[in-house]
DNA sequence: CTAGTGACCCAAC
DNA sequence: GGTTGGGCCACTA
């Protein structure tokens, strides 16, 4: 059964790191995708994770964006499901955000493979 | 091929 | 605190 079966290898790594997120604590968008060797594509992990297949198990919704708070619309019931799952873990939500600076899952430093682009930025000093 | 969109991010106002 | 604009990449029409 292939059935539109080319996943692609992102989406299978990012999926596989979102799984390492330990209960009680949340992952950004961005870091989940620099833990899965790929930096700046953090637009690309909110697409993995919008293409879910069915019955799929995925702790989804330990991952959040990087204000701390949860980037599904309001308005489909979805988003607060997610923010009811956290809180069951123990997180505490400070006016509909997290505090990342106590719950965000760190990956044990993965080196980063190479980091496409970024065009040229000469902030240096001197 | 181009243009628009999206569970994003960040620097600058 | 808030908005704007650029950058990213995959996907769809």
């Amino acid at each position: 059964m292939k059935q539109t079966a080319r996943l692609s290898d992102s989406y299978e790594r990012i999926w596989k790191t979102v799984r390492k997120i330990p209960r009680g604590k949340v992952a950004t968008y961005g870091g989940v995708a620099r833990a899965s060797g790929l930096p700046r594509q953090a637009r690309l992990v909110g697409y993995a994770l919008h293409n879910l297949p069915p019955n799929f198990d995925i702790p989804w919704h330990r991952v959040i964006n990087s204000q701390g708070r949860i980037s599904l619309p309001k308005n489909g019931g979805h988003h607060e499901r997610q923010r009811r799952l956290l809180e069951k873990e123990g997180i505490a939500f400070l006016k509909d955000r997290v505090d990342l600076k106590r719950y965000e899952w760190r990956a044990q430093s993965s080196k980063r493979k190479f980091l496409p682009k970024k065009k040229h930025a000469h902030v240096l000093p001197h």
